[in-house]
DNA sequence: CATAAAGGTTGCTTTTTGCAACCATATTGC
DNA sequence: GCAATATGGTTGCAAAAAGCAACCTTTATG
């Protein structure tokens, strides 16, 4: 996780990656997705270790992703919960698992992400045109921006 | 990228980014995705270290998300393509990109992802209940599958 | 008052990266 | 036809990151 520098990468992606392209630090928030919340948690649940958790928590802190609350049971005692930008991480792990899902498990994943209402799966995600279409990787191009003067 | 093995865990999330769930990984990805296909093309873009390009494009390779050809310019001449598994990452990296021109970029990216066709920007991504409704990861719950005996 | 739990930190070892040099094959320039 | 250059690597070594176990501090708990 190193080279295009963070700070000056015009690349949303590579920023993107930056703060939340590594394993541990995605399996942190798969974990908080589920409602983890207790550093001794994400610890035993990941098997990561435990130094390598504080840091990787810190950093999600720090990017705005966490946020570390402490549940004063009068002292030390916090939770790490999800903030809005770190909940809306959900549509990347969700595309990224039904990715897996047909790919790795060819359809037959041993788990599924299914609405609480009414138990159906929910739909697959797609990248869809500006008519509501979807579209491919061949038929999009990448520009930049145009800036608004002022 | 190390604890879950791979080869057992039943989680698609964690084997989807046992595959490209590493910073290296995702950077060549989003390089194919953008028409890069040589060897010393993916080097001097992204300026990674040869030997850890090489391992990476290996793996790539070993999951089938490139293909090695031999552009046989009656010998050593080779490119990397994407294969339908690894285009199909494109809604990932789409959902991700997104994600960071809104959080990172507070909705002003340098670059934007647009329909050549018309020039306009794709829809942003999103997570859809049965009826196409856009559903919030409170209201998903994750369940085993149910498998078909036989 | 001793024991344990939560949430870390520290020190050390192992693994992974990054960097530069080297190498083999094939083409190009002269 | 021979030197120079490009492509696509490999190798060796140094630096950085990860993993592991032990330790520490503050609050509960028995």
């Amino acid at each position: 996780m190193n080279r295009p520098d963070p700070a000056t990468d015009p690349c949303s992606l590579a920023r993107g990656l930056a703060e939340v392209g590594d394993w541990w630090s995605l399996m942190i928030i798969r974990e908080a997705m589920y409602g983890t919340r207790r550093f001794s948690d994400f610890q035993s649940h990941l098997g990561v270790a435990r130094n390598i958790l504080t840091d990787r928590l810190n950093k999600l802190v720090g990017n705005d992703i966490l946020r570390k609350v402490d549940v004063g049971e009068r002292g030390t005692r916090f939770e790490y919960r999800l903030t809005d930008k770190g909940r809306d991480l959900f549509v990347v792990l969700t595309a990224l698992r039904q990715w897996a899902d047909k790919w790795v498990f060819n359809d037959l994943p041993p788990l599924q992400l299914i609405d609480r209402q009414n138990g159906n799966p929910v739909q697959r995600v797609q990248v869809l045109d500006s008519n509501g279409n979807p579209i491919k990787l061949h038929q999009v191009t990448i520009a930049e921006a145009f800036i608004n003067p002022q």
